[in-house]
DNA sequence: GTCTATAGAAAGATAGAC
DNA sequence: GTCTATCTTTCTATAGAC
């Protein structure tokens, strides 16, 4: 099919919402304007308004898909039916999958305070989901007896915090590959839940 | 000494820091204009520029004050010589002290970015140097067989990321006091650097 | 030390031409 | 679908009165 000449919503949409996660990461989103968004595409800052409502629904599509996105891909894996391999399985993904998308990740926790209530509801309700998955692993583990957990939810939560934490440090070209890292990283979180 | 009215520059300065804090870690440093600061502390825009030559002056302040003082926090404590029981008392002091100070710890990781190269620089060389008490401990414990750690550097990031977490979902009042959540995280540290 | 007033720049968002 | 032009608001920072 033929498509006329300055029409462009298929592919503009796109690059907004990729020139806007470049810059938020960046700078933050309450520091970058919609004028700075447009340069980056190459569009004039009305143009932007096509696609998005404000931009706070641009921030909101970012953080939306980040973790729908998240969620999909976790749910498309095959999961080991032994907790232990499990937990392992849930550790190589969660790194893996951040490393690969940085400015999502890095975006989606340093920008929830900028959402309206609504939005942030929705955000943390998709975040606490994906919680809720290598929480049941941890549990899973502990009624068999092969985790000793005095509280499955705070090991949830601390888990998260320590691998996501990769991301702040973690540069491709550094000291260590990323499959050096994950065995690094697995071999604590396998001792850290021990029983 | 009697002190001429309307001079306050002994108090208004301090209450100036608490106001920028405050909104800072609500709002986002670069949300916050000085305006909103002024009218928290009850002066006019002009009169926070006899305290601090300009915004980011006032961020930067905050976050060099922080650093200072969790070093000379952790200066003034106690050290065991035991190893296990150097890293309990780290463990303990690290969640305790954060837990104490949420806006700063908030406030001190999310404007890293907002700061100038200078100050950036500045603040990163005092993380840096917390960051290595934590990776003396661990290599002191690894040289005598207690720890058993592929990567003393990275347990050290990634015991600090687990730790500092807390701050993230910890609330007063909550399910956990701060004594049983500090036993929780305890036992998981213990654990994942054990030999 | 604090105020009022303001300079000068930039922001989010919209209207209407093409 | 994009542009130009603009409305309206708000910002940081400074000047000068008191």
């Amino acid at each position: 099919m033929a498509r006329k000449t300055g029409s462009h919503s298929e592919v503009t949409g796109p690059r907004i919402r990729a020139a806007a996660l470049k810059l938020f990461a960046r700078h933050g989103y309450a520091a970058v304007s919609m004028r700075q968004i447009a340069r980056e595409v190459g569009v004039q800052a009305g143009a932007l308004y096509l696609y998005t409502p404000d931009k706070q629904g641009l921030l909101f599509g970012l953080l939306q898909d980040h973790m729908t996105g998240l969620l999909a891909a976790w749910a498309a894996e095959e999961k080991p039916s032994d907790p232990v391999e499990h937990l392992h399985h849930f550790t190589r993904f969660h790194i893996f999958y951040h490393l690969e998308r940085p400015e999502d990740v890095f975006v989606s926790y340093m920008e929830l305070r900028n959402l309206g209530p609504e939005n942030f509801a929705t955000i943390e309700a998709l975040r606490r989901t994906y919680e809720d998955k290598l929480q049941a692993i941890l549990q899973d583990g502990q009624d068999n007896g092969q985790f000793s957990l005095p509280d499955a939810k705070l090991a949830t939560l601390a888990l998260i915090a320590m691998l996501t934490g990769v991301n702040t440090w973690y540069r491709d070209g550094g000291r260590l590959s990323r499959e050096k890292v994950e065995a690094i990283y697995w071999d604590m979180v396998r001792k850290a839940v021990a029983a």
